[in-house]
DNA sequence: AGTACCACCTGACGGC
DNA sequence: TGCCGTCAGGTGGTAC
């Protein structure tokens, strides 16, 4: 493996990284959250980190025979001439080792995966929280994958303003978010690895402040919650 | 508990 | 043409 710019490993050394991904194989996956974890093959299994991978914003994965991508920070070199490089424009984003996904997911106070959260659960961690919808969407430490466009979109689509507090939410609409939200991360990783667009109807397709609502006709408004720039409908959401 | 604000980074874009 | 400020995003820290 070649690391390119070191700022993307976090602390890791170089040669640590190296050392223990040389020689050996990439065996299985694992996603929780924004964070995706690779199981390094070895002997005695027990002794083998995982690769931690975090894309940051901007950060991104290309396999490739010739031509490395203009951002690649890391490049794993394969024995079959291949290459996989880490992209990230904005070094945001973090290539190191852990050793297992449950001991970084403790480390780092990382919620439960809403793919793998059932809506009882997911009822509980709203239980009490008295803070903004959207702060508690994005909050890592209660649900783990939620950004700022995602969380705008889920309260988009369940008609509910960003600022709502938590608690104050119906059975219904924490139903709603719980099952819309779902949808739309299980939908964006369909469509993203097939290389497609989201939906016109979705709100992350016209993050701009004046824009006419594809719900209801009203107007897109932009206000700061939780200090990301969030877009709303003033109708709908109001 | 909840939020504000800053730093990190770089390309795009608007203003002059 | 080119400079300068501002913005976007995720995270982790400090401050209130």
């Amino acid at each position: 493996m070649r690391v390119l710019d070191e700022r993307i490993l976090g602390g890791t050394r170089k040669a640590v990284l190296a050392r223990a991904l040389t020689g050996k194989s990439f065996e299985r996956t694992h996603r929780h959250g924004k964070h995706l974890f690779v199981k390094v093959e070895d002997r005695p299994p027990s002794l083998s980190p995982w690769l931690h991978l975090h894309f940051g914003m901007s950060g991104d994965l290309a396999y490739y025979e010739h031509e490395p991508p203009r951002f690649a920070r890391v490049i794993f070199d394969f024995d079959n001439g291949w290459h996989l490089a880490f992209e990230d424009m904005r070094l945001f984003g973090v290539v190191d080792l852990t050793p297992s996904p449950e001991a970084y997911i403790a480390e780092h106070r990382l919620g439960p995966d809403p793919l793998e959260l059932r809506l009882p659960a997911f009822r509980r961690l709203l239980a009490g929280r008295r803070g903004a919808a959207k702060a508690l969407l994005m909050s890592q430490d209660v649900i783990a994958g939620v950004g700022n466009l995602y969380a705008d979109e889920t309260l988009y689509q369940t008609s509910i303003h960003p600022r709502r507090a938590a608690d104050a939410l119906s059975e219904r609409e924490v139903a709603q978010v719980f099952t819309t939200l779902r949808r739309i991360l299980a939908g964006a990783i369909d469509r993203k690895t097939r290389g497609a667009d989201h939906p016109a109807r979705y709100l992350i397709q016209h993050r701009e402040e004046g824009e006419r609502c594809r719900k209801c006709g009203g107007t897109i408004l932009r206000m700061v919650v939780f200090g990301r720039t969030t877009y709303y409908c003033g109708k709908h959401q109001g």
